[in-house]
DNA sequence: AGCACGCCGACT
DNA sequence: GTCGGCGTGCTC
């Protein structure tokens, strides 16, 4: 290194690794502010990192490189920011610079400076000739007028209800986490909305998270309609790389004063950022299931106290997690009981399965009682929706003479009967075949479809309601481009009389005019190993109920209530007398003392370490090893490891999985524990042949 | 993660 | 004789 030549440290790409510090240095002719973008030569490649904060010279000998470019035409990341990356770096288990780029949109990554250049002096432009166009629109009087552009036609603000006020007025008061807790219909999303409006007329910007933008068409519609003028843009994966980078920048410049978004934009750039809101907080999509397994809920309220803003969690059925940090006193909770508009909780009907004969279920997907339910919905000129979660036409096939059932030959599951097509398909490797004509196994023509999906629920709702309009709405029938939108409109038009549907209906849309819901085989998953089906079933259930809901200003003529039908064979099972008494405290309560019994979260951390390899065997005795790795520390002081077992399904393409589970009642002497680990983790891996990969879960939703 | 180098099997 | 399999090792 030249005497005059200044180091920088740099975030790049890379697994975190034993022989390689988290920052490589390089050299630069002036000094390079940390945040900014920069290019470096990585042996023989030109990759795209960020200068970060100098970190202690760590002698190696080897002589420094130089950084091949800095992107002047780009601001610096902020310091929050990469306090925020280094955060998640650091509880996560992953590299600072896996996390930083990760965090960036993937076409910045591409780019050269010259590209960034050229694309910030056109968002530039653009942005200075919308503000002309709005000074030239507001001086000739055109706002609100027809050719007017729309982002000047902002929608007025309702006037609140009481509660909703103070909603709001805590929420910017307190300054921390607030656990916003309302039921559906309670007129949250009026909160955001003018929480959101305080914080934007103060300048700073507004950060709304959302479990999955498809789903959530309504939020981003208002969105769009209040905000338009403030500049709103949305951050999520189904963007083109194109419009991605075009959204980040907008909310890195500042230009874009709202951003709406699924997980990954809980990293989004966003200088001015004065309030996060995390709507329907304890969704499981804001886990980030592969890569670095994040919450994005989880962070957005370390970003919260990182950077002293008000962060919103809301929900009708809050995770147990921020409920029991509200109990804590950890986050502000502020409830939202009443249901605006007056509208009505349906009433909850329980069908206990065991009492409706064998033969009877076989035949029909609706035990009669419910079937009778939906022929007078239906006769009264009401729509009806039936949920159940499994697609397809039936899960598995099997031979009548011989014990042949339809599993796939590379995972351990069955293959799904799919009828349209008649394929048998692996719904987890994906192999799709058609259906054998003769059992393969043993030649006869005997075999029959066992149990039931959609399809085969469609086809028998379709034969015992005749000249029903029936839909089916699930990842099949939604397969092409517009699908879903065209079904929903369906739906919405009242071309519809039964719409049939997996839980991706049950989430996000809102339809507030059925007259019945039913969930089907909902109960399945009740007395399986994971311990959060209980709560999962009840958030589902609570949103089925939300469908249900019909708003009184619509039907003020009609007296009854809409109803909610629920078959299940565990009628005495806790979350149906929470849900008959929509009581989800008295729900949460149960379940948290269970928790404490067993020993799990809330009250205490956990942390998974996965391995797939090419056979059971050989995942086990990594996983065996790693396990007596870490007795050896002492940082395993606190933490207890269980054996490994195989996840539940074992064998996916030909990999077999296994998982052991870390766990501690103190987060902090797990992550202890999980940093400790780490050098030690990455030197079994050579060891174990057969071994493919391994991978750390810190706070796994599925255990 | 890339991308090298390196050392053993079937092919234009 | 080479093309190419993926094991091992390195990247400031």
């Amino acid at each position: 290194m030249e005497p005059a030549d200044h180091r920088v440290d740099v975030a790049v790409e890379l697994p975190k690794h034993g022989g390689l510090a988290d920052l490589l240095s390089y050299t630069h002719p002036a000094a390079v502010e940390p945040g900014r973008l920069v290019q470096v030569p990585l042996g023989k490649r030109l990759v795209r990192a960020v200068a970060w904060d100098a970190s202690p010279p760590e002698p190696h000998g080897m002589a420094l490189r130089a950084v091949a470019s800095v992107a002047q035409s780009v601001p610096p990341l902020s310091p929050a920011w990469r306090r925020l990356v280094a955060f998640a770096a650091a509880y996560y288990q992953r590299s600072l610079g896996e996390l930083a780029l990760s965090a960036l949109p993937p076409r910045l990554r591409q780019l050269d400076d010259t590209q960034l250049a050229r694309l910030t002096t056109k968002l530039a432009a653009a942005r200075a000739a919308s503000a002309t166009k709005a000074a030239a629109s507001a001086a000739t009087g055109t706002t609100n007028t027809a050719d007017a552009p729309p982002e000047f036609q902002a929608e007025a603000s309702p006037t609140l209800t009481s509660e909703q006020h103070h909603a709001v007025q805590a929420i910017l008061a307190h300054g921390g986490a607030t656990l916003l807790f309302g039921a559906t219909g309670s007129g949250k999303t009026e909160v955001y909305l003018q929480a959101a409006q305080a914080v934007l007329d103060r300048g700073r910007q507004v950060l709304v998270l959302v479990p999955e933008i498809n789903l959530t068409p309504q939020l981003e519609s208002r969105l769009a309609a209040r905000f338009a003028a403030h500049g709103l843009t949305t951050l999520h994966s189904a963007l083109t790389p194109a419009q991605r980078l075009k959204h980040w920048m907008a909310a890195h410049l500042g230009h874009a004063r709202v951003v709406l978004g699924t997980r990954l934009a809980v990293f989004a750039s966003m200088p001015e950022l004065g309030l996060i809101v995390v709507d329907e907080e304890h969704d499981p999509s804001f886990k980030q299931q592969e890569g670095a397994r994040y919450s994005a809920r989880d962070l957005a309220v370390y970003r919260g106290q990182s950077e002293s803003l008000p962060v919103v969690l809301g929900s009708a059925t809050p995770s147990l997690e921020s409920w029991r940090r509200a109990q804590e006193g950890r986050y502000q909770r502020v409830d939202m009981p009443e249901r605006v508009g007056g509208a009505r909780w349906p009433k909850v009907r329980l069908l206990d399965m065991n009492k409706i004969p064998r033969e009877v279920q076989r035949q029909h997907a609706l035990a009669p009682p419910l079937m009778d339910a939906l022929r007078a919905c239906r006769a009264r000129g009401e729509q009806s929706l039936v949920l159940l979660n499994r697609r397809g036409y039936a899960p598995v096939l099997h031979c009548k003479s011989c014990a042949w059932k339809s599993d796939c030959p590379h995972c351990s599951a069955w293959r799904v009967f799919h009828k349209i097509d008649r394929s048998l398909r692996c719904h987890h490797c994906g192999l799709a075949t058609r259906v054998p004509k003769a059992c393969p196994s043993c030649g006869d023509m005997d075999i029959e479809p066992m149990g039931r999906g959609t399809q085969k629920l469609e086809e028998q709702l379709t034969l015992a309601l005749p000249g029903a309009r029936i839909k089916r709405i699930d990842a099949d029938s939604v397969r092409g481009k517009g699908a879903l939108e065209s079904s929903l409109s369906a739906v919405h038009e009242g071309d519809v009389d039964v719409l049939v549907g997996t839980q991706m209906v049950a989430k996000g849309h809102d339809f507030r005019r059925m007259g019945l819901v039913a969930v089907i085989d909902a109960d399945g998953s009740l007395f399986t190993s994971d311990f959060r089906a209980p709560e999962r079933l009840f958030a589902l259930l609570m949103q089925a109920a939300g469908r249900a809901g019909r708003d009184a200003t619509l039907d003020a003529a009609r007296d009854e209530a809409s109803e909610l039908w629920v078959q299940t064979w565990h009628p005495t099972h806790p979350v149906f007398e929470a849900l008959k008494a929509h009581d989800f405290e008295a729900f949460a309560a149960t379940q948290l003392a269970q928790r404490q019994l067993a020993g799990l979260p809330p009250w205490t951390s956990l942390a998974l370490l996965r391995a797939d390899a090419k056979s059971a065997d050989v995942a086990e005795a990594f996983l065996q090893a790693a396990s007596q790795a870490a007795l050896g520390l002492p940082e395993c002081e606190g933490v207890t490891i269980y054996p490994a077992v195989p996840l539940h399904v074992s064998k996916v393409a030909d990999v077999e999985r296994m998982q052991m589970l870390v766990e501690s009642p103190s987060r902090i002497a797990l992550q202890r524990l999980l940093a400790a680990w780490h050098a030690p983790l990455q030197a079994l891996r050579g060891q174990h042949k057969g071994l493919l990969r391994f991978a750390l879960d810190v706070d796994p939703l599925q255990i």
